[in-house]
RNA sequence: GGACGGGUACCCGAGUGGCCAAAGGGGGCAGACUGUAAAUCUGCUGGCAUUGCCUUCGGUGGUUCGAAUCCACCCCCGUCCA
């Protein structure tokens, strides 16, 4: 798509480093770049991801948007997907084998994967790989050589290993050797630069150790952090459902943003967005001088839409927030529901599936947390007749349109 | 192969014969206050039902008027010894 922009090695620095938590050397990125430019060659750029979670939400989208900005500098990615690895699990001494998934689920995963990361890297540029394809080939030899090359105490080093070592819990053999396949890839792929999360550093250095055992350069190791999810403290994850999925409403999305902790804005910018670094310190001089950081949470959650749809969807999402929350009126869409002749309030609720169970009902119908048209109601026994259109809130945003 | 410890509601965890739908905390939800922020306060947090019933404490059987609690067998997890 773009045509080749020369960008010198100090311009290539600044805007990789934007984000970044470490480059591991930096000095020896700078190398490789100039070599790129004077060799005309574009770096290959590896990032590993689980085989197993399609889903992708904003979190996963930091090492992704950094992918990105290497491609525009004209470098080429390996989007690893590790369905190998992938049936050992990264360690966390909680589970240390997972079931092996079958090479349609893993083809099914990956299309769902291409469905997503396109929407953030550029598709001509992209390489997807799958590491079963050389790891399911090595024999008990290879496997042996591989280890060979690297001592229990070095793996060791590694934080969850050595305190779980020291605590007297297990280690699995299984586990253990999870770090040097995650790096013999590294090899395979003779890798320039790793990206990865502050949780995979250890891996990614393994990395850096094997390529050279094998008489290769060693990679950089780029590393993003893990982005918190809209609680502000937990990293963002779908389990913790504090995830801001990239496939989720526009609408969806800007409220979610709206709902982050105000200590959050900034790093959301500065992981999540385009928008120049100093512009968002402009952002945080305002906040300081008293500006309200609902506004400039706004200004987030219009560009993070925008981003994944367009600036006047953004728009939309923002002045369909407005008129919900600040002017307490209605969303433009909700769920709707049918009736099939008179009906209670409470039956209303749980036909329409919009609360699980009756004590549910009764206890938001105590809470006072039930209106109809903008009345309060407290009685289950509220009737409610086909041909007259009501809206039902429940609690701040569930809403029910009932005719 | 052996010794020991453990499996309780979404999670952690108390409970060792009735007062247990099960303490406490976390999380979640709702209300107030706000900017759908943070902090704070209050309430709710198995299901059904107009104060009663049903299901739940790893599984299956048993003892008992009555069991999460006692007994038997089984399954699972962990630590240590071999």
């Amino acid at each position: 798509m773009e045509t080749h922009k020369r960008y010198s090695v100090e311009e290539q620095i600044q805007i990789l480093s934007r984000g970044a938590v470490e480059i591991i050397p930096e000095e020896e990125l700078r190398e490789k770049l100039k070599k790129s430019i004077t060799e005309n060659r574009p770096l290959r750029i590896k990032m590993g991801a689980d085989p197993s979670a399609p889903d992708l939400h904003l979190g996963h989208t930091v090492p992704l948007r950094k992918l990105r900005q290497f491609q525009e500098l004209g470098h080429e990615i390996y989007f690893l997907i590790g369905d190998f690895t992938g049936m050992i699990g990264d360690p966390t001494g909680k589970s240390s084998t997972r079931k092996r998934l079958t090479k349609e689920e893993v083809l099914l995963n990956a299309e769902t994967y291409k469905k997503q990361i396109f929407k953030i890297l550029s598709p001509e540029k992209t390489k997807i790989v799958f590491n079963s394809h050389w790891c399911s080939e090595m024999r008990f030899a290879d496997v042996l050589e591989l280890t060979s090359h690297y001592t229990v105490a070095r793996l060791l080093e590694r934080d969850d290993f050595s305190n779980r070592y020291k605590e007297g819990k297990p280690i699995s053999m299984i586990e253990f050797m999870y770090p040097l396949v995650q790096g013999y890839d590294s090899v395979v792929l003779k890798a320039d630069v790793e990206i990865g999360g502050t949780d995979q550093k250890f891996n990614l250095l393994v990395g850096r150790d094997l390529q050279r055992e094998y008489g290769q350069e060693a990679q950089i190791v780029l590393i993003m952090p893990l982005l918190e999810g809209t609680d502000g403290v937990n990293k963002m994850s779908k389990s913790l459902g504090n995830y801001i999925g990239i496939s989720e409403e526009p609408g969806q999305i800007f409220g979610k943003i709206m709902s982050i902790p105000d200590n959050m804005i900034l790093k959301y910018f500065e992981l999540l967005t385009d928008i120049p670094i100093e512009e968002i310190r402009g952002f945080e001089k305002q906040m300081k001088e008293g500006e309200n950081p609902r506004n400039i949470k706004v200004i987030l959650g219009k560009t993070i839409a925008g981003q994944y749809y367009s600036a006047e969807e953004g728009q939309k999402a923002f002045e369909e927030f407005e008129r919900i929350f600040k002017e307490k009126g209605l969303p433009d869409e909700m769920e709707e529901y049918a009736l099939s002749g008179e009906t209670s309030l409470m039956d209303a609720l749980i036909l329409s599936k919009a609360l699980p169970s009756k004590s549910e009902v009764r206890r938001m119908l105590q809470q006072n947390a039930v209106s109809i048209d903008g009345e309060k109601v407290n009685s289950e026994n509220f009737a409610l007749k086909p041909g007259e259109e009501k809206i039902i809130k429940v609690g701040k945003r569930k809403f029910l349109r009932v005719k």
